[in-house]
DNA sequence: CTGTGTGCAAAATTTTTGCAGTGCA
DNA sequence: TGCACTGCAAAAATTTTGCACACAG
């Protein structure tokens, strides 16, 4: 699996990629370079390979690469055939997937009115979830 | 104008904050910390302070705060009536403020059916400039 | 065997913080 | 005058880079 996709974009199958890659696409939650490092603990990797590897799945289109809400560090999500956005909570962190996506006729009418020409985009709502609406403060 | 803002918001008036909110008022693209400090540079104003501004402006809902693509830099802008999201270029950056938000009813139906209470959310179109289409490579 | 990938340590970048002094209300 | 605000310098946090060695193809 790991080795046709990685044969596919042309980038060598090492044991330190293979299990990235296997981490990612096990999460259901975009993750940052730490948590991989951490949670891989019993795999030898070195932070700078992670963040090596993720730049490497980015760059070869393997993965999305973003900011959750104003948090300092990125994050890292591998590509579906669906894309997904997220709904983060204020209060806990908490990060919920949403399927489907309202955004796909809206692009072809800003590409009308802008004459850009529409590559991506990236949505994120965020809320209140529901376990942090019964905490009383 | 800055003085009322900050009065109503209870925060004290001083020459720093107000050249720092004069700024983000004049523009209309989201700008970082640095942008701020170097444009500044007529005021006596320290990158820390200018960081602590923003804390402050953001803390009392009078600007937002984002990342713009996978930028290491937050970026700033004042709130406005009717808030606003950006097309970015891809290739040479530009920032092009959008009218109008395609999410409103949207939000309806994500609460619907998350129930997660829906504060806010963020949308960034990433895509490629006039400009740049017309720019052989 | 050749060149790509990795570990380690050190640097770079962005943002935060401690402390002493300044200035608004 | 009191307390919030600022400047300066140093620290913290995240990410990048240089170099020598290891390993995939």
């Amino acid at each position: 699996m790991a080795h046709d996709v990685f044969k596919k974009v042309g980038i060598k199958y090492t044991h330190q990629r293979q299990c990235v890659y296997a981490y990612l696409v096990a999460q259901n939650a975009p993750v940052t370079a730490e948590d991989i490092y951490l949670k891989l603990k019993d795999v030898p990797i070195n932070l700078s390979t992670v963040y090596r590897v993720l730049e490497v799945f980015h760059k070869n289109n393997l993965i999305v690469k973003t900011q959750l809400g104003t948090e300092a560090k990125a994050t890292y999500e591998v590509k579906r055939k669906e894309h997904r956005h997220h709904l983060v909570c204020i209060k806990c962190n908490a990060v919920t997937p949403i399927s489907g996506c309202p955004l796909k006729t809206y692009e072809e009418k800003l590409k009308a009115e802008t004459a850009y020409e529409i590559v991506d985009h990236k949505l994120e709502i965020s809320g209140i979830c529901p376990k942090c609406q019964s905490i009383k403060v």
